[in-house]
DNA sequence: CGCAAAATGGAGATGCGTCTCCGATTCTGT
DNA sequence: ACAGAATCGGAGACGCATCTCCATTTTGCG
């Protein structure tokens, strides 16, 4: 072969970004990290980009659309909240692990206010969020039958009763976090004893298939 | 006084409707009540309008917007669900009344897709639906004195607490109503288990104050 | 009947967020 | 220093729901 003038030999040639155009994206992540952690995912990418300091257009060519530069902008967010998952996933007190993946799943979605709607909305996913349902489904499967064993959880709980609920969860912290960003600390103790062995009664009906479940979890509140 | 041709003395002069208003009124509320309790508000008033067969200006002069007209629709299933909670409210067996109360509160937004964002997103509220929160809470705080006194929930449950909890059901039902309508009542069992009274630790954080909880009821969710 | 008041209907104004287009500008390799 | 490529920027097109305006039609009283 003759020279080769690009370094990224294997990959797909990609020439480095002009420096203006990093300069612009850097800005535009960073003013999107400062809006969407203080108002959601209510601004408005022309606002993000009116913020940064660059045109609308240029926005649009960075990043398609909203929920593509606000992955960008919680990707680091995504991958610490997937690790801290994981490491719930391995505590051998499948209660303890069970409270600790709740808390590792919520938390960082009540410090970042758009990283639920992220999660649940984004139409097109990119890593590391494209496989936090596969990942975060791992760890609740892992932790359930750990939680089986030890007959710490009613046996007719299923992992995606366990995935409604989380989502239920943040739902409370969308609805309720900004009057108060600590709430769901308040509910999670009620649910995790609410999952408690000692059952009466079966639970009614059936779960959830994953299927359904997921497709349940993006944008469904109406008009 | 001279001759009143008024029937209705006391009140403020209402002159009948004509009979042609009357007839399209009627039709758009039965439109409505169709479209609604198969899609939810997702349908806009336009097309409830060309449904019932009438023009978009005669809709919005009966009904301002969508929520009067869902509000005319829903009116007596609100009362129905109001009556059942004054009776689960009545119930000497305050665990038996606070299921009861749930139920009384679930069922009727599960029947009706459109019942659970009339009663917390409408923009402006009419009998029966403008007292839909203080009735709820005045049955909530009945139950939940009740229930305290017979040690069948734990001491640190606040009425605000309940009413975040009912608030995150009628979200689940609006989120996966469609996929299963009976879904909620899985969740219950677990919900009302985690409220009862054997508590190892108090519950982290404060309740709400009543002011905040309605306030963050209504629509929250964004774009 | 006849006529004034009431009611109609639907085109289109308004508002809001999303996204595109293209002439102007800025970079970068030579 | 210069040419050509890459990038910028923002006016405005678009889609969608909400709501208004008023020329026309319908009603019902006298």
């Amino acid at each position: 072969m003759a020279v080769n003038k690009n370094v990224n030999a294997g990959a797909r040639t990609v020439r480095p970004r002009r420096r203006d155009a990093a300069r612009n994206r850097d800005a535009l992540i960073a003013a999107g990290r400062e809006l969407f952690d203080a108002n959601g995912l209510t601004p408005t990418l022309d606002d993000v980009a009116r913020h940064a300091g660059v045109g609308v257009g240029t926005a649009y060519r960075h990043f398609p659309n909203k929920y593509a530069l606000a992955q960008a902008v919680l990707a680091e967010s995504v991958t610490d909240m997937l690790d801290a998952a994981d490491r719930a996933a391995q505590l051998d007190d499948a209660a303890a692990g069970l409270a600790a993946l709740f808390d590792a799943v919520l938390e960082p979605q009540a410090a970042k206010r758009a990283l639920g709607r992220v999660l649940r909305d984004a139409p097109d996913t990119a890593p590391p969020v494209d496989d936090v349902h596969t990942r975060i489904e791992n760890c609740i499967d892992t932790l359930l039958e750990r939680a089986r064993e030890q007959q710490v959880v009613r046996s007719d709980i299923t992992a995606t009763d366990i995935g409604v609920l989380m989502s239920l969860m943040g739902h409370l912290i969308e609805r309720f976090g900004d009057v108060d960003a600590h709430l769901w600390r308040r509910f999670l103790p009620i649910l995790l004893h609410g999952l408690r062995a000692d059952a009466p009664a079966p639970l009614p009906g059936t779960a959830l298939n994953t299927e359904d479940f997921i497709s349940r979890l993006g944008r469904s509140t109406q008009p």
